[in-house]
This record gives C-alpha cells, sequence and structure tokens, in this order.
DNA sequence: TGGTTTCTTAACCGATTGATTAATTCTTTC
DNA sequence: GAAAGAATTAATCAATCGGTTAAGAAACCA
C-alpha cells in the first residue's frame, strides 16, 4: 500500500479521440492526462483554493477520477506535477529576465509585475508550493523535489538580482532570502486579501485596474525600499534591530 | 435547519468543576467555552493551518464535540467567535500606538513588529480571516461582522497613521487599501513560507533570530519605500503604471 | 423538596473524501 | 484477426467530515 512511485505510463501512443462524451470540448490535443491538470488549475483558480475534491475533478473534466491513481500514482501526485508544471514557466521567465540588458532596478520592476501577473494568472499556485512543502504532509519527496526544482532557483536567481544591483550601486546590500519572503507575500496577498477590496474597488474581483495600481505600489514600495540612495531626509535613525518587544498590532 | 443565530447559553452561572476526566488540567478557571476557543486555537497554530475537525477539537480538549454546536451555533460559529476574539486584541493594541507621543516613522516600525509578533503568537489569524471571508462560504453575516469589527477599523487606523506622516513630511501620499494589503501579506508570508527558510536557519521553524531579522528588514523595506525624503541617487525614473505586460515572472 | 434551566454526554446520521479493484474498451503489433 | 498492452470505466471500500438527537447530570430557584 502507499504506492510511492508509479510505472510510467508511457504516453508515447497516438492519444486516444475523446469519443462520444466531448464535454466541454475545448482540448486542443486531447491527453487525458494534461486534461486533468488543467481542469485542476482551473478549479482551483475559481475558487483561489487548492481543496479539489477527486469526483470535482471527475465532474469537470469529463474523466474518471480513476485516472488520476492510473497517471499520478494519487492525488499528490497530480498536485505535484501541477506545481511543477506551472512553477517551470515562472522560473524559466525570470531566468531570461535576467539575462536581458537592463538596469538592475528595471529588472526588478519587471520581475515584481511579473510574480503578480503570474499568480493573477494561477491563484492557486504559490498555495499550493506551501501545501506540498507543508512537514505534515506524509510525501516529504515531493517536498524536497519542489524545493530542489523551483524554490532553490528562484532564490538564486533573485541573489543574482539582488547582487547586480548592489554591484550597479542601485541596491543596498539585501539578504536574499528575507527579500524573497517579504516579495513574494507582498505580491500574493493581492489575492488572499480580495475581501478587503470590496470597499476599494466595487467587486471582490481583483480588477486589471486595482492589480496594476498594486503592481505600481509594491514596486514603488521595494524599488525605494532597497536603493542605494544617499540617506537623507527627515527620516530612519538606522535603529532597526531590537524594536520588536513593544507592544502593538494591527 | 441552519440555525444562523444560538441563544446565548448566559454564561453567568458558576463554572462547573471538571469532574474525572481533567485530560490536559491547564484550565486557569474552568469554561468549556473558553477551552474550545484555546484548543482551537492551539490547534489551528500547530499546524498553521485553520482545519481542524470537531473530533480533533474534543479529543484535545478533553470535552464532548456537541458542545460547539450548544456554544457557538456551528462550527463556523466557532471560528467566528475565535477570530473576534483574537482580532480584538490586535486592534487594541494598534489603537494604542496610534494614540502614543512618537513620530510617525517609529510608530509605523511599532506597527510592522507588531503584526509580525501577533501573526507569530497567532500563525492562523490571518488564514482564519481569509476563510471566514471567502465568498464561497455560505454565512455571509460572519464575513459582514468581520469586516465591520475588524478589516475597516483596521484600514482606519491605518490611514490615520499615514496621514500623520503625510502631516509631519515623513511619509509620501500612499493608497492606504494598498499599503494595507502589502504590509500584511509580506508580514504575513514569513510564516506561510518557513519551507524556504530551512537553508536560512536549520529548522523549518521560526526561530526567534529569524524573526527579529525579519522585522528589521520589512521595517526597512517599509519605511524607506514610504518615506518622503528627496528623491536623489541613481534610481527610479517613477515610471509605474504600464510596467505590467512586460513578461517575466519568478 | 421538587421543578426548571443550564450544561454535558454517547450514539448516530447522511454526505463526502481519497483510494482500490476488476472488468472493459481502445490501440498497437504481429 | 488474434494476442498484447495501454487506457478508461463503474462500482465499491473504509475513514472521516460536520451536524443532530435524546437523554442524563449538575446547578439554580422556588
Amino acid at each position: 500500500m502507499n504506492p510511492r512511485r508509479v510505472r510510467k505510463p508511457a504516453a508515447r501512443r497516438a492519444p486516444r479521440r475523446a469519443g462520444r462524451i466531448a464535454k466541454m470540448a475545448q482540448a486542443p490535443d486531447f491527453n487525458a492526462r494534461e486534461r486533468l491538470l488543467d481542469t485542476a488549475g482551473q478549479l482551483m483558480g475559481d475558487r483561489h483554493a487548492t481543496d479539489v475534491s477527486l469526483s470535482e475533478l471527475a465532474e469537470h473534466s469529463g474523466l474518471n477520477s480513476a485516472l488520476v491513481k492510473y497517471y499520478f500514482g494519487n492525488k499528490d501526485g497530480l498536485l505535484l506535477a501541477l506545481a511543477e508544471r506551472d512553477g517551470a514557466v515562472a522560473l524559466r521567465d525570470l531566468q531570461q529576465l535576467l539575462q536581458q540588458d537592463l538596469s538592475p532596478t528595471e529588472k526588478l520592476r519587471r520581475h515584481i509585475g511579473g510574480i503578480i501577473n503570474n499568480f493573477y494568472r494561477r491563484p492557486y499556485l504559490n498555495r499550493l508550493l506551501h501545501s506540498l512543502l507543508d512537514s505534515r504532509r506524509a510525501d516529504s519527496a515531493a517536498a524536497r523535489q519542489i524545493t530542489k526544482t523551483f524554490i532553490d532557483p528562484v532564490l538564486e536567481l533573485q541573489r543574482e538580482l539582488l547582487d547586480q544591483g548592489v554591484r550597479a550601486g542601485e541596491f543596498r546590500s539585501i539578504e536574499p532570502m528575507l527579500f524573497y519572503v517579504s516579495v513574494l507575500g507582498a505580491c500574493d496577498h493581492l489575492f488572499n486579501a480580495r475581501y478587503a477590496l470590496q470597499h476599494f474597488s466595487g467587486r471582490s474581483t481583483v480588477s486589471d485596474a486595482v492589480r496594476e495600481r498594486y503592481v505600481a505600489h509594491v514596486i514603488d514600495i521595494f524599488v525605494n525600499g532597497i536603493s542605494a540612495r544617499p540617506r537623507g531626509g527627515a527620516v530612519a535613525d538606522r535603529r532597526t534591530g531590537k524594536s520588536v518587544q513593544h507592544s502593538s498590532k494591527g
């Protein structure tokens, strides 16, 4: 029991036609495996959560839920495959950005914009990563896989970006790990805190206008937040460390 | 069916002794209602998630799961009560901070530190709010309640803080809603992205040292990010708006 | 004391979950 | 066209979920 790894279903054969079912005939080329991933992602995106049941998956895809076991071993295998597929796209975009001939500040701008727009297209990605990396989870092999193929590379690329900025005299020296957590958190929260936006825009969905304003805002905060400008003005005596045990919250 | 409101159990009477059960006799004064809230919060905090089942709640509290219906109507009622109890504490702290005789910048520092330390003590609070405010949820009355008693006041207090900073010449003008989302997101993500910290510190738990460093980091980013210093240095041509549809992500 | 209210319990309910099986249909190969 | 392998299906499983009930125990009030 508890099948760790499944034999590859050898997806080399010609894809089978949809036959009589053809629910939601949107498939460009019909492939049950991809279709399961697509519908899982779509369901997660619609509800901004990762809790899709196998029966839902079967209903919305027009496929049988047992195919999840056939192609992915179990439900966790499907989630892992989905996270890796979407994560790879995001990772490739970031790699391309770093290679372009732009100032580090401009790269940072586009990086932040890219994160938010990526979360907009796949609102479930961050939550899915969190879920797969949860220590409570039985399959820690999946966690190691995600860490190796996505988290670590993103961290390394961000470190590279920060280094470029420091060398160009545009950024202060920032610990990459702290940068990673704060940037991803700020970007992701736009979609977790949709509720609060009801007062801002009319609807609780994140409209294009709100998203653009939020992109500009986060860019503003972080570009100014880590810029290496001469530390002037009426602000900031740089007393950071011990300001913890004060009181307060919000 | 679907009992909206429950008659108040009139908790005026002298609390009953625990009797023979007395599992985990930690109760200062024994009160089943409070005990349910406490154990729910503790379970959520341990696993950094809000999905506690009634059977778990009964097992860890030594009480019967039917008491949830008795005291809170249903499970959502318990979650709402927990969120309101903890949220009220956080709200009060923020109110007190704003009344103190400090510079807006220093208030902002302490505010950020307070948020993070509050999330440290109650890692479930933010997720619980998100869950209760989810539009998918049946009981939208709970959402309105949370919005009115917590979200709106926090937004108003942050707006006040930002206004103070602008009047004192320390802050630029920042849209409070965008500030709210980005600050809360950056602070909360320290506990959602614990996985990534495994490389940073040894363990996947958020150590005191890491937390202090993160507090200092977020303070640094936001204090500098919204400060009204003369816009000097080699940075930032202020082209914010249309930098969306570029490419990239990370 | 007896009656009423408040509090607590064990047992049970239908619904849903992820997983598993054995049989069946399609495709490829010989 | 028959054997072999790959893909898909219906049906079922135990486990768990949140919720409900009826009855009993404890405290209160007369």
